[in-house]
DNA sequence: TAATTCGCTAGACCGA
DNA sequence: TCGGTCTAGCGAA
């Protein structure tokens, strides 16, 4: 008796048992989560052979280890390869002895598609999306067929947890320390379970003990109602933290879908704890992916930072050391309450805020959140390829070995062209830029590993690079395929999304979805350069980079000839100063002429016009690049590459050139610029400035000692740690440059252990803000005796 | 423990 | 103590 069952699918995993490596499904149906097995599904992989009958034989004839076999042999037509057999196996254990040893055998040339794990794999060969509808007809709890049905607004029920945790004057450690408290929050509702008394706040219930809090929180977490559960930092601290704790109880925090506890998974040296069904979304790790993609741009990663970064809150941070005080002395412990409280209310909230993209990024590669959220780009890139390959029947390229990544780390491809600026100040300028530049590229030349170099002599005089690699026309290569649906998926929905109010939830969500789409596209051209790649290609990689080149090259010269004037460009884009005479219809008319020059889906776009713009000169007297500002016709300003936008400046440098760059552009005023630059100046030498305008961030990128050159922020660091501070690697510390020492690396300190006024002037005038400015005042006529003392007053005629 | 190259700048480091 | 070179970090695209 068969059924249909539908859903939407949130996980595929596989149990071994009795020597059989089974797929279950995980499918969030109306009363909870339901479980399905696909027995029919077994793991396997390819092996590339030199004869197809003398292999096979030596195949069936071997047994890899104890038991080992091969369940079955058969020959397959892939599109890139001939003489390819299948293996399949049993079980995934029986797959992995045989792959160890299966190269050595004689008539195999080569193993492949061996290291792909078998849910994945799963995912890959079938047509669901996690994170999308799926109807499986079922028969009990064995799944006949199972299809993809879109669901286009999806929810999800989710849900945030966070732990508070005892710390006797060093890091909790579970074996030792209980767990005071717990928040879980819902979009609904925010408790905080705890034990002891002095509590009065709503939002607290109240148990009997530390065991009766795991109890109660394990109550709220399990029973399938939550699809998805977002911590911070959890996989490094709440799961294994109460794991632990739930252990010594005899209890077991089993909040998988199959009431299983949360799994560690080793990833290279962090762990990630992994439910099955509900979705474990580690908010940290998934803002550090964010990141990596410019999606939000944070400095630190603590919640409070990132609190006040997205939603310009000041939430208030209870040290460790405060945290054991409230409660030994039972001293306000709502206050602590409610600080729990807000860790899990914040999280769910960013959670709930990056979902939608990150839903939009499972589907597209086809893997669970789970993996999503804690994916690289080169993993995303590599799912989309791997889809491909499947449905275009090719067998999947294997890792590079280490001598191969080596080779390639040693031949880099030369990269875009950035032009030298013309320095000083600039009137009634347009930007133009060519519109997803790279891909654009690899779609309209058909740039792919598998078109490069192909014998046609059509394809090589009407598509050769100049470079010199020419890329086949005849056929579509595997990359360009990929990146056309997916620009052509982009468009059409930026073109939906256009129509909508920008408040609209619809509007949100067709963003989240463009958005997922353009990281994507932009993220395969470093994948065919990036040393570890499957698909790397030298040729395609520098075939595209040499025809931005041209073209970015070609618009400039077209642009001088129109009668422009040409500012600057980097890689993709082109600042032209309009000539009088000239007005925004002729650079309008000029981006549409080159279009209908440029080929397949390329297109410059104009990005907008700007009333001035100032570019500096370097100390060697050149044009400095990738350092601009810009202000439009609304006084609008943009700056690029400034100190301004500099994590490791201090604020009173960074915020003096923003109003620097602020006066000399939208007021045409550099004497109001030297009175506020000599003001600050005065408040530096007066001691006035506090400390918070004077932190300089930078990240501690390795370990203490295995630094060469010792800068200030390692100086400060190593102080910090002998203090007794642990820093770990990849940490931001803020560090101020005091009075006392002799380098600069002596005086700095870290912020928390600098009185307010013990601070270096000298160093913040000569150091910080007077770099910072002079770049703009030398391109007015200004030196820096003119900043500094106040000297003679320059009558300048730069704004008529 | 995982996308690329181009570019700027600081402060330490090192030898004269 | 000077000036050139190297290490290091971060940003633009």
């Amino acid at each position: 008796m068969t059924k249909k069952v539908k859903g939407v699918l949130l996980d595929v995993d596989y149990v071994s048992r009795e020597g059989k490596s089974t797929i279950r499904l995980f499918l969030r149906e109306e009363k909870g989560i339901g479980i399905y097995k696909d027995v029919n599904f077994k793991p396997y992989f390819f092996v590339r052979v030199n004869h197809l009958e003398k292999a096979k034989k030596t195949l069936k004839e071997n047994v890899f280890g104890e038991d080992t076999k091969i369940a079955s042999i058969e020959r397959v037509e892939k599109a890139n390869f001939g003489n390819v057999l299948k293996l399949v196996f049993e079980n995934v254990q029986d797959l992995i002895i045989a792959r160890a040893n299966i190269t050595s055998l004689p008539d195999i040339i080569e193993k492949s598609e061996y290291d792909i794990p078998f849910a994945k794999r799963w995912l890959l060969d079938h047509e669901l999306e996690p994170m999308n509808g799926a109807i499986l007809e079922v028969e009990g709890e064995k799944v006949r067929k199972a299809e993809l049905f879109e669901i286009a607004e999806p929810k999800f029920a989710s849900a945030a947890f966070d732990l508070e945790t005892y710390s006797p004057g060093r890091f909790s450690d579970a074996k030792k320390d209980p767990i005071l408290m717990a928040s879980f929050a819902t979009p609904k509702k925010s408790i905080v379970l705890s034990y002891g008394k002095g509590f009065s706040s709503k939002k607290v219930e109240c148990v009997e003990n530390e065991k009766e809090t795991i109890k109660a929180l394990t109550e709220r977490m399990n029973g399938g109602k939550l699809d998805v559960v977002a911590t911070y930092n959890g996989d490094m601290f709440d799961f294994p933290y109460i794991k632990e704790r739930s252990a010594k109880f005899g209890l077991r925090f089993g909040v998988g879908a199959d009431g299983s506890e949360p799994k560690t998974r080793s990833k290279g040296r962090d762990n990630a704890e992994r439910l099955v069904g509900t979705q474990h979304l580690d908010v940290y790790q998934m803002l550090r992916f964010l990141s990596r993609f410019g999606v939000v741009n944070l400095i630190k990663f603590d919640l409070e930072s990132v609190v006040a970064r997205l939603y310009n809150v000041e939430k208030e941070k209870i040290k460790f050391d405060e945290i054991n005080r409230l409660w030994d002395e039972r001293k306000d412990v709502d206050r602590l309450a409610e600080y729990c409280a807000e860790d899990s209310e914040y999280t769910l909230k960013i959670a709930e805020q990056y979902l939608p993209l990150i839903v939009e990024l499972c589907r597209l590669v086809k893997q669970s959140l789970f993996e999503v959220g804690r994916a690289s780009a080169s993993m995303l890139v590599e799912y989309l390829i791997m889809d491909k390959c499947r449905k275009t029947n090719m067998l999947i390229s294997n890792k590079p070995d280490d001598a191969a990544i080596q080779q390639r780390l040693m031949h880099p491809v030369k990269g875009g062209y950035v032009k030298e600026p013309e320095s000083g100040l600039h009137e009634n300028l347009a930007v133009l830029d060519f519109s997803s530049l790279y891909p654009t590229i690899i779609i309209s030349h058909n740039v792919s590993p598998d078109t490069v170099g192909c014998e046609h002599k059509e394809c090589r005089e009407k598509n050769s690079a100049p470079n010199a690699q020419w890329f086949c026309l005849k056929e579509r290569g595997l990359i360009p395929k990929i990146l056309k649906s997916l620009f052509e998926k982009r468009m059409k929905i930026k073109k939906e999304a256009k129509a909508l109010d920008k408040k609209d939830k619809k509007f949100l969500l067709l963003n989240a979805r463009q958005h997922a789409l353009k990281i994507l596209l932009n993220s395969f051209y470093g994948y065919l350069l990036y040393s570890r790649s499957r698909f790397y290609s030298r040729e395609a990689g520098s075939a595209i980079t040499a025809w931005a080149r041209q073209y970015v090259q070609w618009v400039g010269k077209e642009a001088e000839k129109a009668g422009f004037g040409v500012v600057y460009g980097d890689t993709d884009s082109e600042f032209l100063s309009i000539p009088k005479g000239k007005n925004r219809q002729d650079v309008e008319k000029f981006v549409e002429k080159i279009n209908k020059q440029l080929p397949g889906v390329m297109n410059l776009e104009l990005e907008g016009f700007f009333k001035r713009g100032i570019f500096v000169t370097k100390e060697s007297g050149e044009g400095a690049k990738k350092k601009y500002a810009l202000i439009d016709y609304k006084g609008n300003l943009k700056i690029v590459g400034f100190e301004y936008v500099r994590r490791d400046w201090s604020t009173i440098a960074k915020e003096t050139q923003r109003e620097v760059i602020r006066l000399v552009l939208a007021e045409g005023d550099p004497e109001k610029a030297l009175k506020k630059i000599r003001k600050t100046i005065n408040a530096l030498r007066n001691g006035k400035v506090s400390n918070s305008e004077l932190v300089v961030f930078t990240q501690i990128k390795r370990k203490l000692d295995k630094y060469e050159a010792i800068g200030p922020h390692v100086a400060a660091a190593k102080k910090a740690v002998a203090k007794g501070r642990e820093i770990d690697v990849g940490s931001v510390i803020g560090y101020i440059i005091t009075k006392s020492g002799k380098s600069i690396s002596d005086k700095a300190q870290l912020q928390e252990y600098v009185k307010e006024g013990n601070y270096d002037a000298d160093y913040y005038i000569e150091h910080q803000v007077v770099p910072a400015v002079i770049k703009i005042m030398r391109e007015l006529g200004y030196s820096k005796e003119d900043l500094i003392q106040g000297g003679k007053q320059h009558k300048l005629a730069f704004f008529g």
